[in-house]
RNA sequence: GCUGAUGUGGCUCAGAGGUAGAGCACUUCCUUGGUAAGGAAGGGGUCACGGGUUCAAUUCCCGUCAUCAGCUCCA
């Protein structure tokens, strides 16, 4: 039979091989880092029979489903190891994950941190043994009679759940079995390295309706080496931790008096202004319109919208001389009475109405983290009525914004469909039509993305844009939703050519999103190391000494005159100790100033980051930072 | 909200059943110093909060609150 590989080359076997031997006879090096294949394009077990013409592929750890095949074996381990400490343990389920893997256990006593280290031995001791991974199948019934006999009821709740008549694969290393579908590698000899991460809870099936299980994270490398520059690269991102580095460089706090209410300190004030007149500039530029609309409204509004029904949960309400008001968890409803305000031509539409409004959510304690999800936040909000026929330009319209907005600061983003969720309101052709809008527009512009059923706003399906932190963790930032229902609530018109009332389709866009999430992100992308134009402070003028502090002071105001955010440093202290507080402020740029500079009526510019100065007239700094 | 961990001066952290310690920061003095920490002295903490055990609790136990990781939920 004919085996055709990768590369196009094709080896011809007279009998049936396993991959395994196949890889061995390519290259015994290559042997060695396989761990899983593709056959005909089919993610399979490295060890695989073949016994017809087909193309093969090897897996090695750098393919991701080889990664995944090589730590998936490394959380049997993990089961293995746990189930010969802990033999009461019951095991729910253990994938592999993007930097490692994790299983899920029913613990009959509390297992703790200081429990992780014997774990971690018994899975070396795993290793060592060098258990032989063997994979075979059985009909549903013998399956679940197995796992009832093993007292696995995790198990048995999972084989009840396939389909019937299909054979059910496990594997077994040693003593262990487990019910998994695969791939996996030869042997536990195979996990070079490996290292327990942490503890944490996690509902079985993900519902919090049900028990909460305990959760070990881990990850596997193929060599100590890399898995000491995973650790080290975990630590680089503790560095630029937001909540860190908001502190740090005076941006922002977060208080035990004001859970989920972040507090903003001048540079972080001055940050968010910069945003904000960028964010001014490019809309002004789209023809958007600027409103404010107040932070408490009454309670029959929020039952007009919905809100009252179907967000409660998340609104905080306050009463005014015994009637029920609420504060706003969203802008649009106030958006909507402005609009309504006016009698509303076809010639006006699209309109567009922006508003940076200051948004109150109640979250739950528990998901609060630093500026990324708080309680109170500023959305970039913007609300579009228009016609039918303007709706996919519009759609496409803020899409690019976004898309322009990101790059600026070189983002890279992904983007989500969010489809309609069970508690909302509406008729399934409004939805349906709205939902395929959307997915048009996407479509057009040739857009990648992926669809997340069932996670749209309640009264409208939505595109969502989502941004990385430092850990690769997502946070959705850009969000651009369709509504056919607010402007039916609310009885919205405009009168059209006939001259008669005609009903707005609305658009619902946030391009960064919420201001302090944004910032949050901001900050991490950055490290703190502010690009010119967003710096805070964007230049530190260090006096050699108090007597140069005057000198100092008139530079500062020939900068400030030009605009630029500049600061003296006049403290009694060695100019070493000056700039290792400006470098450590993450400041653009350091102007050193003595006796020298005085006199030439110049400055000597250090650079973030470099060690370097170089003397030059304000002027001409003036005109280098001009585009930054 | 759930599971687990944590909570000590502004910050980072040590500490032990017998009435609190370091470094940084801050203040003052000396120093007037040329590219990432000059020296000295000083001020500052009801050890998150509320109960309990004990002759004695910041230390042990319970509860509350907050933070962190993850889960669930969402910008």
């Amino acid at each position: 039979m004919k085996v055709e590989l990768k590369d196009g080359s094709v080896r011809e076997y007279d009998k049936e091989q396993s991959v395994l031997e196949i890889a061995k006879d390519i290259s015994k090096n290559l042997a060695k880092k396989a761990y899983a294949c593709k056959v005909d394009h089919e993610v399979c077990d490295i060890r695989t029979i073949i016994s017809k013409d087909c193309k093969l592929e090897i897996l090695t750890f750098e393919d991701e489903e080889g990664r995944a095949a090589y730590r998936h074996t490394a959380s049997h381990i993990l089961a293995q190891a746990i189930k010969r400490l802990y033999p009461d343990t019951k095991l729910a389920i253990g994938p592999s994950i993007k930097d490692g893997f994790y299983y899920d256990f029913e613990f009959a006593k509390p297992f703790t941190q200081s429990d992780l280290g014997a774990v971690e031995k018994e899975m070396k001791r795993i290793i060592k043994e060098d258990e032989k991974l063997i994979r075979y199948t059985l009909p549903k019934q013998e399956a679940l009679k197995k796992m009832q006999e093993r007292n696995e009821p995790y198990k048995v709740e999972l084989i009840e759940n396939l389909p019937e008549g299909e054979e059910i694969s496990f594997y077994d290393q040693g003593e262990y079995v487990d019910l998994c579908a695969g791939p996996h590698v030869e042997s536990t000899g195979k996990i070079k390295a490996v290292k327990l991460m942490s503890l944490a809870g996690a509902y079985w099936h993900g519902d919090e309706k049900n028990k909460m299980l305990t959760r070990i994270y881990g990850t596997a490398f193929e060599t100590e080496e890399a898995l000491k520059d995973h650790l080290a690269m975990l630590k680089e991102a503790e560095a630029r931790d937001h909540r860190k580095l908001g502190k740090e460089l005076g941006l922002f706090i977060i208080l035990d008096e004001g859970p989920g209410f972040p507090f903003f300190l001048p540079n972080g004030v001055v940050l968010k202004n910069l945003l904000i007149d960028y964010w001014r500039k490019i809309h002004q530029r789209e023809n958007y319109l600027e409103i404010s609309t107040p932070m408490i409204l009454t309670r029959k509004l929020w039952e007009t919208s919905g809100h009252w029904d179907h967000y409660r949960q998340n609104m905080y309400t306050t009463s005014i001389e015994e009637e029920d008001f609420a504060i706003k968890p969203m802008n649009c409803p106030g958006g909507m009475l402005v609009y309504k305000s006016q009698m509303h031509s076809y010639k006006e539409l699209p309109l567009r109405i922006g508003e940076l409004g200051l948004v109150h959510r109640c979250e739950k304690s528990g998901t609060l983290h630093g500026l990324m999800r708080v309680r109170c936040f500023t959305q970039d909000d913007a609300h579009i009525f228009m016609m039918e026929s303007q709706m996919a330009d519009e759609i496409k319209g803020v899409v690019r914004l976004i898309d322009e907005v990101y790059k600026k600061f070189g983002f890279t983003y992904h983007v989500e469909l969010s489809t309609r969720p069970e508690d909302s309101i509406g008729s399934d052709e409004d939805w349906e039509a709205a939902t395929n809008a959307l997915e048009k527009a996407l479509k057009e512009m040739n857009l990648d993305y992926v669809v997340n059923e069932g996670d749209g706003a309640f009264y409208g399906p939505k595109i969502d844009f989502h941004l990385k932190d430092s850990l690769g963790r997502t946070w959705q930032c850009g969000t651009i939703q369709l509504d056919f229902q607010l402007p039916l609530r609310f009885e919205a018109e405009y009168i059209g050519a006939d001259g008669k009332a005609h009903r707005p389709i609305m658009i619902h866009r946030v391009v960064l999103g919420s201001m302090e999430r944004f910032i949050g992100i901001l900050i991490e992308h950055y490290a703190g190391k502010f690009p010119y134009w967003l710096a805070p402070v964007q230049v530190k003028i260090l006096p050699i000494s108090d007597k140069f502090v005057g000198y100092a002071k008139e530079v500062e105001a020939q900068l400030k005159s030009s605009g630029v955010r500049a600061e003296v440093d006049s403290r009694d202290e060695k100019i070493g100790y000056k700039i290792r507080g400006a470098q450590m402020q993450k400041v653009p740029y350091m102007f050193v100033v003595g006796a020298k500079e005085e006199e030439s009526h110049t400055v000597a510019v250090r650079e973030r980051d470099q060690s370097e100065s170089k003397e030059m007239a304000v002027e001409e700094f003036l005109k280098i930072v001009e585009n930054q």
